[in-house]
DNA sequence: CCTTTTTGTTAATCATGGTTAACATTATAT
DNA sequence: ATATAATGTTAACCATGATTAACAAAAAGG
């Protein structure tokens, strides 16, 4: 099994590949302000289970589970973003430090009730929605994922 | 400045004073669910960092500091259970697990704002409690742990 | 008392996740 | 085409927080 923070970097190089196309050593160690080791041994270490293909000097590519995985972990942040900024009315740049800490600590079933919770308090009118992390979305959950783009950030070219 | 690591030894150390009447370090041992050595270790480096007073085969002695920091830390703990227990309803030993493990990320300021939050919306007819973890609690935050007890689970004795 | 058990300490060791320094490879620019 | 710059890798090392094994001290029970 992967730690929380070897997710980090997964997260990260998917971010990185779709908004630059291709994933870097040096980009990933940027982004995570981190030096280019750290991210060579948790590319190791995510390639070993399975999350990326790579090979030394060659291009770092996600598999299915990776992408999966990474896409899991950024909505986890969004809602838990997405409550501390408009439920909690936390500032902005709080909420976004705040979220990237918390949703490396809670559990998928807490992350689906903050989920319900959180569209039942901004009023989605669909308190029926059966969200689950580890699904497909619902149309509740994807009209609410675009409405709230904004909430996505610099990763706004990203999702769904 | 102390880790999140160890501020768990200190909590630990606090509720067991305040049930046994003293506090040994099997004890701790046994609560948190590690060795001896570990205990010995957390000790010192809360010794050495003021919050507790100690001398070898002597008695563990929390100082001012130490009592505050322990509230403290219990206090964001019940804070962020009765948000996932009653807010979010999870059940309840998912909502100990969960607790225990946010209340050790997040900052005093999302803690406030999450007591304020959690305040409002179990409806205690007090919107403007101007709730702060490091200050003397206000009358309704008073009331409200009291009225609360329950939630504070097998430390009802301790706290206020 | 003094033996035994419980409790506490110390030293050596480990895993994790990070670093720096040195080096290897690849890409770029002239 | 090759020197230079950028990028990636490796090895050695560090801090933290934990462990086990061995030992020391204190408490408890005959």
């Amino acid at each position: 099994m992967i730690s929380k923070s070897i997710e980090e970097y997964l997260k990260t190089m998917y971010v990185i590949k779709k908004q630059e196309g291709k994933v870097r050593v040096t980009d990933v160690a940027k982004k995570m302000d981190c030096t280019k080791p750290s991210v060579n041994k948790a590319l190791y270490n995510l390639k070993d289970n399975g999350f990326v293909n790579y090979e030394a000097y060659g291009t770092i590519e996600l598999t299915e589970d990776g992408e999966n995985l990474a896409k899991k972990i950024l909505e986890a942040y969004d809602i838990v973003y997405l409550f501390l900024k408009d439920v909690l009315e936390l500032e902005e740049e709080e909420a976004k430090r705040e979220a990237e800490k918390i949703k490396s600590t809670i559990s998928d079933k807490t992350i689906n009730k903050l989920a319900k919770y959180v569209h039942k308090v901004l009023d989605l009118n669909n308190l029926d929605c059966d969200y689950d992390i580890n699904k497909e979305k619902c149309r509740c959950c994807t009209r609410r994922i675009r409405l709230k783009a904004i909430i996505i950030l610099n990763f706004i070219n990203i999702l769904i």
